[in-house]
DNA sequence: TATTTACCCACTGTGTCAATAGGTTATTAT
DNA sequence: ATAATAACCTATTGACACAGTGGGTAAATA
């Protein structure tokens, strides 16, 4: 299930590739736009800079800009860097311990093609898509 | 994210579909050959029987057991429930409040294509294919 | 009658989510 | 220089679900 991080990140996001690239928008104005309390976009935003996505820059007339063109980014990407991971179980997960069991596990094919497919949708719709 | 009790079910009803519709099949054996708790299979069962998915018997010699063939139940319809509910979004839930902005969101065709994506799959695969 | 098994109810620890709060640092407009 | 603006950082909170445990009751059979 993607939570309301992922979810908000994406429409920030969205709203940041119609600002364009040439100006910074502040957060206070994205938070009014989507109905979203400043302070927790701000925490979201955070994982986003340092991810690499956005580009920030403090002080009057600055907030955030998307760091390359919208056609460059993929929902999957924004959601991964937000969520953390986008597997369907837990033994799929980044960083998981290797389940002792995988070898006999009848179950294991059905989440494996699940995890594909998901991430594959994903990654196939562009920020620029969407906005 | 699917959690352990849709999981742990699925691998269940795999079990039964092995042992056959003639015999019951005590949850202490599934138990073991599963190594899952059997006080926590209890719980996950008492859905899977409510919902009219297995046949139950009371004392020696009886268990749990298909209702029907093994061909005529998916992964989709036991994941369903024990989990609930399988929509990827909050706002895509059973029974979810309808979102007042659902017109105007830029997201909302993402997530929808997505469930439909995940349920259609997971309604694509037999038990039958499984066991 | 004893044994086995499903069934029922309550409880608990752990962790994540969704925010909120209060402050600090950086940058710019005046 | 100063005030205003905006990103950034750390900590905390309440609510909730997950994963499992424990103890007992009811039903069916050997």
């Amino acid at each position: 299930m993607i939570s309301t991080r992922g979810r908000y990140a994406l429409r920030v996001m969205i709203d940041l590739a119609e600002q364009g690239r040439e100006t910074y928008t502040p957060l206070k104005e994205v938070a009014e736009w989507q109905r979203i309390s400043k302070k927790y976009i701000e925490a979201i935003m955070a994982s986003l800079s340092k991810a690499g996505l956005v580009d920030a820059v403090h002080g009057k007339g600055g907030g955030y800009r998307l760091n390359k063109p919208a056609e460059e980014y993929t929902v999957g990407e924004i959601l991964r860097v937000t969520e953390g991971d986008l597997a369907p179980v837990a033994c799929l997960e980044h960083g998981a311990a290797p389940c002792e069991y995988a070898g006999e596990c009848k179950t294991l094919p059905v989440w494996d093609k699940l995890n594909l497919m998901i991430n594959g949708y994903l990654d196939g719709i562009t920020l620029a898509e969407l906005a």
